[in-house]
DNA sequence: CGACAGGTTGACCGTTATCAAAGATCGTGG
DNA sequence: CCACGATCTTTGATAACGGTCAACCTGTCG
C-alpha cells in the first residue's frame, strides 16, 4: 500500500487523487504548522500526500476507516452527519487551511460523519502514526491542535445550547448577525451557503428559513438583496428577536 | 481564608476551599497523567492545588477569569451555559477523574460555562503556565488530553445534531439507550440526574420529560420504578421511536 | 432556451412549550 | 427520627411554533 517516491523534493501522491505542485504550499499555510522552523515543515512535507477531489466526491464517509488528518489547501468541503433516524445535519462548511479528520485520529478508527467536495478541491493528507510521531517530537504542535479543538468544542457546545434553549427565529437571527461579525465594519454580507444547506445547519427547513427571513426583512431588521447578499439594518433590533 | 498545610509531600492548597489530604490519590486516578512515571507525577502533584466546595457554590462562571485546570477528585459538578436569552442548558456532570476549564487554557481567558458543586465536591487545580509546561515537557499528555478532546467534540457534535434533526421523544429515547450502554448487560439503570436537570439537557421541558416517559411506559417500553430507577423493556422499539 | 435545483408561499396539523395547580420526594433542623 | 418546607414531578388545558405537503416561481448553467 506504500507508494513511497523518493525526488529531490520529496513529493509523493497516490489514493484515488492526482499529484499536485508544491505541497509546502499546502502545509505553509496551515495555522497548526506554520509556527514550525524550515527544516521541521520540510520533514513534514515528506510525509504529506495530496489529493484531489471533483465536485460532489465524497471524500470520507461515516463508518469508513479513518487515519489521516485532512487538510484543506483548495476548494470547499461540506461536513455533515446523518443522525439516528437518517436525516442530514451540515456541521461545518471547510475552506483553505482548515483542517478535518482529526476526530477520528486520536479517537476511534471511524469517521461519524461526511466529508464532500463542494467544489473543485485539494486536499493534504497526513496519516495517523506520522502525525502521532510529530505530536511527539514537536509538542508546539498539540499545543496548536489543542487550541484548534478548544475553539471547535467551544463553538460545538455555543451551538448544542442554542438548539436546546432558542427557537428557530432566533437562532437565524444570531447566524446573521455572527456573519456580520466575520466582516469589518460592513453592514452587509453574503451568506456563506444556500438556504437549503444554511436550514440543514440551523436544524430546520428551507420553507421555515424563507418565512423567518421574510419575517425579519418585515419588521425592518434586514434586507434581503439578490445573489445571497444581506444588509443588516438593525444589528440590536436583530439580537432582542 | 488561606489554609496552607505543607508536608513533606509537598502539598500545599489555598483559595476559598481547605486543605486535603493526599494529592497523589487525585491526580494518579486521571486517565490524562496515569501513564506517567511516578517521578514525573510527582512533579506535577507539587504544583496542583486542592480546593474544597460546598454543596451548590460556584466554582467559576461565564466572564470570569479562566486560568487552570479543574481535575474532580470526589462529589459532582455540574457544568452549564446561558444562552444569549438567558435560558439555561446542562452541557454535562463530572464525576470524580474528569476534568474542565480546559477550554480556556487554550483559548480564551474567560469560562464561557458555569460550574457548580452538586454535594460537597474537592478538587484540584493545575494553573496554565504550569500546565502549558508539562504539555511542552511530557507530549504524551498532548496525546491524552487530545483523545478527551476528541471524544467530547464528537459527543458535543452528535448531540447538535441529535438537536437539529430528532424530536424530543427520540432525544429522550437516545439517550435512555446510552444510559443503559454504560450498565453492563443490565436492563435497569438509575438516571444519572434529577428530571428537570435532564429536561435541561435535553433541551425541552420537565413536563414533556414526565409526559414522554410515562407515553414511552404506556407503548410498554420502559418501566419507571422508584428512585429515579428505569428499567428498558425492549431496547431496539425503544430505538425505532 | 430549457431543465432542474433551489427558493417561495399557502394551508394544515402535529409536537411541544406554557401556565396552573396538585402531588411526591428529599434534605434539613429541631 | 420525624416533620416541615422547598424543590421536583405530574397532570390537564391551551396555544404557539414550526414541520409537512403541494404548488408555483426563479435563477443558474449546460
Amino acid at each position: 500500500m506504500k507508494n513511497l517516491e523518493e525526488k529531490k523534493t520529496n513529493t509523493h501522491c497516490h489514493a484515488h487523487g492526482h499529484a499536485i505542485g508544491s505541497q509546502k504550499a499546502c502545509v505553509s499555510l496551515v495555522p497548526i504548522f506554520n509556527h514550525l522552523e524550515a527544516e521541521q515543515m520540510e520533514e513534514i512535507m515528506v510525509t504529506a500526500q495530496s489529493v484531489s477531489y471533483k465536485k460532489g466526491e465524497i471524500i470520507y464517509h461515516a463508518g469508513g476507516q479513518s487515519d489521516s488528518l485532512y487538510i484543506v489547501n483548495k476548494g470547499k468541503i461540506r461536513i455533515y452527519r446523518l443522525s439516528e433516524s437518517g436525516k442530514e445535519q451540515l456541521v461545518r462548511i471547510l475552506t483553505p487551511g482548515d483542517f478535518t479528520g482529526e476526530l477520528a485520529l486520536f479517537k476511534e478508527a471511524v469517521h461519524e460523519s461526511y466529508a464532500e467536495a463542494m467544489e473543485e478541491t485539494k486536499v493534504c493528507l497526513i496519516n495517523r502514526s506520522d502525525l502521532q510521531q510529530f505530536l511527539m517530537r514537536f509538542p508546539s504542535i498539540s499545543l496548536k491542535i489543542l487550541t484548534e479543538f478548544s475553539n471547535r468544542l467551544e463553538q460545538s457546545e455555543k451551538q448544542t445550547a442554542r438548539f436546546a434553549t432558542e427557537k428557530v427565529e432566533t437562532r437565524i437571527a444570531l447566524f446573521l448577525a455572527e456573519c456580520l461579525d466575520s466582516e469589518n465594519d460592513a453592514k452587509e454580507f453574503v451568506l456563506p451557503m444556500s438556504k437549503k444547506d444554511l436550514a440543514s445547519y440551523l436544524g430546520t427547513t428551507p420553507e421555515t428559513i424563507s418565512r423567518k427571513l421574510a419575517d425579519l426583512e418585515d419588521q425592518g431588521l434586514i434586507k434581503q438583496k439578490p445573489r445571497k447578499r444581506i444588509e443588516i439594518l438593525d444589528l440590536d433590533g436583530l439580537l432582542f428577536v
